[in-house]
This record gives structure tokens, sequence and C-alpha cells, in this order.
DNA sequence: GGAAGTCAAGTCTCG
DNA sequence: CGAGACTTGACTTCC
């Protein structure tokens, strides 16, 4: 099991996310920013290599405006040679990455521009893996979307788009469960009907669920990843004590990571930590996973 | 220089 | 109907 983090390294005095304002774009300036970023991204993939940390979620804010109307810098073109080290850097060490686009982004609105808006970014996310050269287990993350008053015909509208989806995103696209409008089951449904991988997120399965047990949940989600997407992606973070349910905490509960090692026991998945101080915890969970009894 | 206001994007809940 | 949460900082402007 390779266990990572998300998007930003805290002992690095850099980040890969760094942006503008829209009112303020010029190519010279997206120029600076992205050299900035994926300079960053080198550092932090080369600091977890060192460590042993071969999982990593990649910032949706690597390219700013890279799908928005206002682009016109040819990015892909101009920084080749940095993704291709990028994924010399990965595809050396068989780090896997993955990335997850924001709330923004929704396959089923019944709005068409949102939609058609949404299919940009997730192609925007698909260049950024390809540019690297990394195989089809590096995965693009989303949810099912919204329920716009009528959860049966949202999930429609999620296959009827998922189904024409063109093959660079297809084959890197996964759904996870939400805490509040699709869970577990919903995605599962989904998957049987189109063959999407499910990313399990523990946490917020406790947010929505049909009363699945952990070991169970693991095992249907995992059941939907064939072979060439690579081992099932879940998704762990500990609950934040006393605040609402489903915020994430800021540090590895290390007695419930505990439990929930022994629950997976012996399960292939990788897992990413959604915690808020992030490298730090990962490396305190690969430690716990390290020296587990099983 | 420091503080306050604002930032591409959507949906849902609550008051 | 509008604000806040989601999540989070940090960019920009204003004083």
């Amino acid at each position: 099991m390779r266990i990572g983090y998300a998007c930003i390294n805290l002992s690095l005095d850099c980040r890969s996310s760094r942006t503008f304002r829209l009112r303020n774009f010029t190519p010279e300036r997206l120029r600076a920013t992205v050299e900035g970023n994926l300079d960053c991204l080198k550092r932090i993939l080369r600091w977890n290599l060192e460590r042993g940390i071969l999982y990593f979620r990649i910032t949706s804010d690597l390219v700013p405006f890279a799908s928005h109307p206002v682009m016109d810098y040819p990015w892909q073109k101009a920084f080749r040679g940095e993704f291709e080290g990028l994924g010399d850097i990965i595809l050396s060490s068989g780090m896997r990455v993955t990335m997850h686009p924001d709330q923004f982004i929704l396959l089923n609105s019944p709005d068409q521009r949102i939609t058609r808006d949404s299919l940009r970014e997730l192609v925007y996310h698909a260049q950024v893996l390809d540019l690297m050269g990394t195989g089809t287990d590096c995965k693009i993350q989303i949810h099912l979307g919204g329920v716009y008053g009528d959860r049966e015909r949202s999930m429609e509208r999620f296959l009827e788009r998922y189904r024409v989806l063109p093959s660079e995103v297809k084959r890197r696209l996964v759904v996870e469960n939400d805490e509040r409008s699709y869970g577990l089951a919903e995605c599962l449904e989904v998957s049987g009907r189109c063959g999407v991988p499910v990313v399990f997120d523990a946490l917020h399965h406790r947010g929505r669920n049909r009363g699945e047990e952990l070991r169970e949940a693991l095992e249907a989600a995992a059941s939907t990843w064939r072979k060439g997407d690579g081992p099932p992606m879940v998704d762990y973070s500990s609950q934040k004590a006393g605040a609402r349910p489903g915020a994430h905490a800021d540090t590895l509960d290390r007695a419930d990571f505990r439990r929930f090692l022994r629950a997976a026991r012996g399960l292939d998945f990788d897992l990413m930590l959604e915690v808020k101080d992030k490298e730090r915890s990962a490396l305190a969970a690969m430690e716990i996973y390290q020296r587990r009894s099983d």
C-alpha cells in the first residue's frame, strides 16, 4: 500500500498552486507562475521520493486558468520539457499521482454550459497527466455531482455524459462517494452501469451510507477497479473533534487509523490522507502501517 | 507596511 | 432571497 497526501508540502518553502487574479492575466505572468509551480512540484516529488512517499495528489491550480477562455498561451508546448522531467521522476520510481478537480466541476448539471466548462477542465487535468507520460493508473477523481431535486434523473445525466467523454478523460476518470448527495451505494450503481471505478472515501462514508461496514465498503469499491486502473484508491481522514461532521482533522488520529488498518487488513489499495498537516501525517501513517502487527 | 477585501467556476442548506 | 459552507490561502488594493 502506498500512502500519500494532497497538493501541498508544508516542509518546503514553495507552493505548486500559486495563481493570480483573472483581471491581471498576462502571458508573462502566466508563464512565470507556471514555471514556479512546476519547479515546486518537482521539489515536492523529490522530497517525497527521498522519504519513500510514492503517492501524491497534484493540485488543480498547477496551470491557472488553463481551461478558461482567457487562456491564449500554449502552456502545453511551452512547458513540454518540464512536464517530461516530472514524468521521469514519477515513472522511474513507481510513484502514482492523481488529481481532484474541485466542486465546480459537474458533469451532470442540467445546465449545458456548466457541463461544457467542466469537460474543458477535465481535459486540462488529463493533459497534465498525459504530458508527464503517466499511465492510466494516474486518475482524476470527481463526485457524481448535484441532485437538482431528482437524484435518479441526475444519475442518469451523469451516465449519459460519461459515456460520450473523450477517451483521454474517460480512461482516467473515477468517482468518489460524497457525504451528502451520492454515497457509496449510488457510486456503485453508476459504476455497474458504465464501468467507472469508485474511489472510497472513508470519512464521507460516515456522512452518507446504507449501514455498510468499513470492510464491506472497501471490498465493494475495490471490485470496480480493473487491471489497467492500478490499485484501488481510498481517501482517508480523521474526523476533527468537536467540529462539523465531515470536517478534516488537523492531524492524523493514530488510534482511529490503526482501527482502519485492521479493518482493511489484507486488501490492496493506495491511501490518500486528507489531513491538514499533510506530509507530516503521511510519514506518521507510513510508520504505523509498517509496524502493524498483522 | 499592514490590514482588509476579494478571488473563475456550483450546489445546497439555513436563516 | 442572500449568506455561508465546502476549504484555504494569498493576491490586491487601500489606507
